[in-house]
DNA sequence: TGCACGCCTTGCTACAATAT
DNA sequence: ATATTGTAGCAAGGCGTGCA
């Protein structure tokens, strides 16, 4: 059954909320196995069988239960419910409980309802020619003798027009890709738009329901059939039978179907038009004037819901497989900008909300500011030490030359791991620039990468190139005197880390929070970061109980160097002021490497190979030492690595945040942007389009400004109430 | 007036190539 | 085998223009 998922069917219930999310509260009617390749047609029709329902009557209306992890790193699950309405959806689901137990198991709420064929017909404002489906409910009383009508009352007495509509949708989405031109002659045998394999598939679900006599009727028996009567309504005989008819009384539903509507009126009535459809052209394989931004924005909001981050490539995709267009790029942008406006809110209004929600975030969480958390996320992911220093980008600087290394430290966090040593570090260049991005908070050092990256745009030489990276690699300042970007003067700053890539790192964890609005973003970097929080706090108190002193990362650094420490060999031996000499073996890459004299001052903490003093651990030849002289070696690792000390940095508890409607008056005042600032602004961008000019703001509202050298041509008229 | 789109620049990411 | 590096191509977005 690999391949294979269960449809656990529940039905005849009613969607509840409980504790985990939603949930039903009925039991499960059905289980149903299905492949991950199924369409949302072959799901629906799969399911109307296993539950007994007639698709031409009523509607199977799909609701899956979403498991949403709670970032709490518990693995707490929250459930909420997705409609399930398109192909979109369905592989969203397969993606989905592909991530979550129970595996391959899907919780699906299904749920009925008749077909309002009126609101059918409303809802198809889409540019698959639906223009095409619309005789009048006039009409449709007038057609009564045909066999290709159903009608009924309900109990209002108020006709219904019963149609097998999901087939109708199915055959329409199928016809967009295979489009033709309509010939002269006007027969319907030249719009029959049907695929062979649909109707099949029609057929055989026709045959489980109960009324297949009446079915039988509506799919017709005849050579000529199509497989809905909707589809009939597509020939020119029934766009022809309209043309006598009253032109209000036809207007009902097609006011819904523009295209078809010019194509068909002249001079205020409806006429019979001879000649070939003019509506249908090349061009709408490619693009529809009627698939604009908005309406593809409605279309893929469940999408961008469920995965905000989803490109514009895919959505792309979407669009086009769902309606066969292929709409140019910049209108799914648009869309996109538009969906993510509806779920987020807008841009400008995301500005207002973030003070009051930074406010309610520090009432909830007092001690550890939305500000901070990004910052205290890369200060300790930096390879799993808790190390009190942190890269960061300068915030003058262009990235590709420069970063700071800043001083990490935050006492209430950090207060076991950092004993102090540049205090307030953070706190300091946020309070005073210029004392706080200079030494002793922050040292400027240069990132090897891009020295390396820049040195190569210039000289093009890759031998040069590796020269370099080389260079700044080295640990001995005897070898090469480059203060700021090799690790021989770096002061054991860095520990080790030559690059400012680190901060890509993290960029990548947070990439999820991008190209939102500016609370949405803020609010899912913090959750990020709570999240983030609880899974190495469990991860930490792991390693702990299992008697883990060091981290995996110093662990792995010692066991290396102790493979290479047995080759050394020790020439001096002085116990008593603890200094040793000793010669190098060879190894690694470098076997042609060997007999270099190190020396190392266990009293000083130094080797002359300088790794001890970058990396915070004792390198081969301490370890060499060490052994012989039966010394712990351990007691010599920088306690940053110690595995109690790095679970200080996640020791932070979140409180979550309550509903805005919860969030306290603000006791600060929220400021405004200045509309006559922003107008000088403009005003200014304008005049360095037109130097010469010289703009005159007037007065009120702000709206208008002259151009005095133009005198009035030229004149800019900038509404800023818009 | 709103929308769509072309042209352009900037920045980022994914992936292949290379190094260790 | 894994980490690092180089780069092509993509995405975002500004600006201007045309169209309905």
């Amino acid at each position: 059954m690999d391949g294979y998922t269960i449809v656990l069917c529940y039905t005849r219930g009613e969607i509840i909320d409980c504790e985990f999310g939603v949930s039903y509260n009925r039991p499960p009617e059905k289980g149903v196995s299905i492949n991950s390749m199924i369409t949302f047609y072959e799901l629906e029709i799969k399911l109307c069988h296993a539950l007994n329902i007639n698709r031409t009557y009523t509607k199977l209306n799909m609701v899956f239960r979403y498991p949403v992890p709670f970032p709490n790193g518990r693995g707490t699950i929250n459930y909420v419910h997705l409609p399930i309405r398109d192909d979109g959806d369905v592989s969203i689901m397969f993606t989905v409980v592909a991530q979550f137990p129970p595996p391959n198991t899907i919780e699906m709420y299904c749920q009925t309802s008749s077909i309002d064929y009126h609101s059918m017909l409303s809802s198809f404002t889409t540019p698959m020619h639906i223009e095409s489906l619309g005789p009048s409910q006039q009409m449709v009383e007038k057609n009564t003798s045909s066999p290709m009508y159903m009608q009924s009352y309900d109990n209002d007495m108020e006709p219904i027009v019963r149609v097998d509509m999901a087939g109708v949708t199915e055959s329409i989405v199928m016809t967009v890709g295979n489009y033709v031109d309509i010939l002269p002659g006007n027969d319907y045998n030249n719009v029959e738009l049907f695929d062979e394999d649909d109707r099949n598939e029609d057929i055989i679900d026709m045959e489980d329901n109960e009324n297949t006599e009446n079915d039988a009727s509506l799919l017709g028996g005849g050579e000529h059939d199509v497989p809905s009567p909707i589809f009939r309504e597509l020939n020119w005989d029934v766009i022809n039978s309209m043309v006598d008819k009253d032109l209000i009384a036809c207007t009902g539903l097609w006011n819904e179907s523009d295209e078809l509507f010019k194509g068909l009126r002249f001079e205020s009535k409806i006429t019979k038009y001879i000649g070939p459809h003019t509506c249908v052209y090349p061009k709408l394989l490619q693009d529809h004037s009627q698939l604009d931004s908005t309406f593809i924005a409605r279309e893929v909001q469940n999408v961008v819901q469920s995965d905000h981050i989803i490109s514009t490539a895919a959505l792309h995709h979407i669009v086009k497989d769902k309606f066969g267009y292929n709409v140019h790029y910049k209108r799914i942008w648009e869309a996109k900008r538009k969906t993510i406006i509806k779920i987020f809110g807008d841009w400008d209004e995301s500005y207002q909300v973030l003070p009051r929600w930074m406010n309610i975030v520090k009432r909830t969480n007092p001690g550890v500011g939305p500000q901070a958390l990004p910052t205290l996320l890369k200060a300790i992911v930096v390879r799993k030490g808790a190390y009190p220093s942190l890269i960061v980008h300068s915030p003058k600087r262009s990235r590709q030359t420069q970063g700071e290394l800043m001083d990490a430290t935050n006492p209430p966090i950090c207060q076991q791991s950092a004993p102090q040593r540049h205090p307030w570090g953070i706190q300091a260049a946020i309070r005073d620039p210029s004392v706080g991005w200079n030494p002793p908070y922050a040292h400027h050092l240069y990132c090897l990468r891009h020295v390396v990256s820049n040195f190569n745009d210039k000289y093009r030489n890759k031998m040069l190139k590796d020269l370099v990276c080389r260079a700044g690699s080295q640990h001995q300042p005897q070898k090469l005197n480059t203060k700021k970007w090799t690790l021989a003067h770096d002061g054991r700053h860095r520990y080790g880390w030559m690059t400012t890539n680190i901060d890509e790192c993290i960029n990548g964890v947070l990439k999820g929070a991008r190209m939102l609005p500016i609370t949405a973003l803020v609010r899912l970097t913090f959750d990020r970061c709570v999240s983030y929080f609880e899974t190495h706090q469990t991860e930490i108190q792991s390693r702990i109980a299992n008697g883990d002193l060091y981290t995996s990362y110093a662990i792995n650094k010692i066991t290396k160097y102790e493979s290479r420490a047995s080759g050394h060999t020790i020439n001096i031996f002085h116990r008593s002021n603890e200094i040793f000499e000793m010669t190098t073996a060879p190894h690694g890459f470098h076997m042609d490497k060997r007999n270099n004299i190190q020396i190392v001052k266990l009293k000083e903490r130094t080797c002359t190979c300088n790794k001890w003093q970058s990396f915070g651990i004792p390198c081969s030849h301490v370890l060499a030492v060490c052994a012989r002289a039966r010394i712990d070696s351990w007691q010599f690792i920088d306690k940053h690595y110690r595995i109690d000390v790095y679970g200080c940095c996640y020791a932070p508890q979140f409180n979550s945040i309550p509903h805005q409607a919860y969030w306290p008056k603000p006791n600060f005042p929220i400021v405004h942007p200045n509309l006559t600032l922003v107008l000088v602004k403009i005003l200014n961008d304008h005049s360095q389009l037109r130097p010469a000019c010289q703009w005159e703001l007037w007065s009120g509202a702000a709206a208008l400004a002259n151009c005095t050298e133009c005198k009035g041509e030229g004149t800019l008229f900038i509404d800023l109430l818009e």
